[in-house]
Order: structure tokens, then C-alpha cells, then sequence
DNA sequence: CATGTTTTCTACACGACGTAGAACCATTGG
DNA sequence: CCAATGGTTCTACGTCGTGTAGAAAACATG
């Protein structure tokens, strides 16, 4: 459902469900009250946001699918007792790659 | 419920069932078959490993705690189509003292 | 104001989970 | 050998999140 960030941008309850129908394989195209009642609860969640003030309300994401994986990252981590353990575990298992990446990102911290 | 894997040995059911109730206030202790049922889960989910040889069952955590946070950790970016922007966000918010964890896995790493 | 559009309300199915009683099974003391 | 005791499975219920959508209400506009 969370499909819809790729696009990051306001859009309508009804552009949503077009975008929807045509990502997804014919028939399997949801109504558009199926996408409202969604949106509306990704709101109350505080993932989306919405414009009340336009009329057909414009719907966008408050985080970005970058950010947004992110922050889930720290809630697991934060739900461990052994933070650093677990942060061993992690780069551990990570591809060199990503280690490359990671070393890239933190020398960047240290220059502010 | 995962909390009975902070004590990461074999366990009967009643053993663990006694520590819950150790550990959670009076009234609301577990009775022994709700935690057979919950462990008979978290074994079908691969979570927990059973001795059946053994007459009173004895349960174990597959995974330490640190390793299943990591797994986690992984799944979380994996679900994300730009792991390499999640990875720079979550470094960007992680606390200074995870920042110098990080560093030294990362040396550590190198040295194999 | 009638009509079409948009949004909310209400509702159902489904699966995960916490909970636990009932029934079944295995070991062992008599 | 077998009944009692303790361990395990089966079945089931309530709750919650989520995908789904119809019915009804709120709106805009000719």
C-alpha cells in the first residue's frame, strides 16, 4: 500500500487509484473509497498529510520511503536491549558495499 | 512475549511460564498452555528450537536477541528500493556514541 | 435546487496474536 | 499393568491491524 511514495507529490484520492490501477494487473484495481479509507488511516498515523482546504483533498507523504525506512530501522534497534550487539550483528551481515557506503556516511558526520 | 529469550537457555514451558510470572506483576501470570501455544508458534516461525526427545520439551531461542534485531535491521532495508538513502538516513540519526560502535565494527571488519 | 463528485461512516473477511479450557498422551508409583 | 499426574496438542474466543468497499453524507456548480 505504501507503494504510492515512489511517486512523492500531493496527489488526489482518485490520481492515486489510477496510479494503482495501472501498477497492478487488470481487475485487481481498488475503488476509490478503498483508497480514501487508507489514506485516512495512514494519516491518523501520521505517515500522510493532507490538504482539508482544497477541495478534492491532496494527499502526500510526510516522510520519504528513505527516511521513513530509517526510522523503522531505530525503533527495531530501539526495542533491543543490547543496542550495540545488535548494531554488531548488523554491520556483520551487511554487504561490502553497504560497509563502503557506511564508512562514506559517517567520515561525512565528522566533518559537521 | 520474546522477552523469555533474555535468559537464552533451554526452558520447559513451566520454567518459562514461572519467570513470566516473576517478572510481570501479580494477577497477570499466563496460564502454562497459553505459553505451549505461543512457543509451538514462534517454533512453526522458526523463531524457537524444541528438544522433542526429552520428555518436558525444552525450548531455545534460534537467534540471540542481537541477531534477531539485526535480522530485523536487514529486513526492513531490504523493503527499501533505495537502501543505499535509508542507510544515509539512519546514520544521519543515530546517536554519537552508535556512531563510534559503528566506526570501530567497521575497522574491524577490515582486519577480517 | 438537481446532479455529479468527494469524503466519511459503517462493515465484513482475514490473519496475527494473547489467552486458555478440553482433550489427548506419556511416565511412573503402586 | 494401570491409574494418576503432569505435559502437549486441539480448538476456540476476543482483539487488533489491514484490505476491501457500499451507503450515506457533504459539497460544488450548472
Amino acid at each position: 500500500m505504501e507503494q504510492l511514495w515512489v511517486t512523492d507529490s500531493a496527489l488526489t484520492a482518485n490520481e492515486v487509484r489510477d496510479r494503482l490501477a495501472l501498477a497492478s494487473e487488470p481487475g485487481r484495481a481498488p475503488a476509490t473509497t478503498t483508497v480514501l479509507t487508507v489514506l485516512s488511516r495512514l494519516e491518523r498515523k501520521g505517515f500522510v498529510g493532507r490538504s482539508r482546504d482544497t477541495r478534492p483533498h491532496r494527499y502526500s507523504a510526510l516522510l520519504s520511503r528513505a527516511e521513513h525506512t530509517a526510522e523503522l530501522m531505530h525503533e527495531v534497534l530501539s526495542s533491543s536491549s543490547d543496542r550495540d550487539a545488535a548494531l554488531a550483528r548488523f554491520v556483520g551481515t551487511v554487504t561490502a558495499g553497504e560497509a563502503n557506503t557506511l564508512r562514506r556516511l559517517l567520515d561525512d558526520l565528522v566533518r559537521h
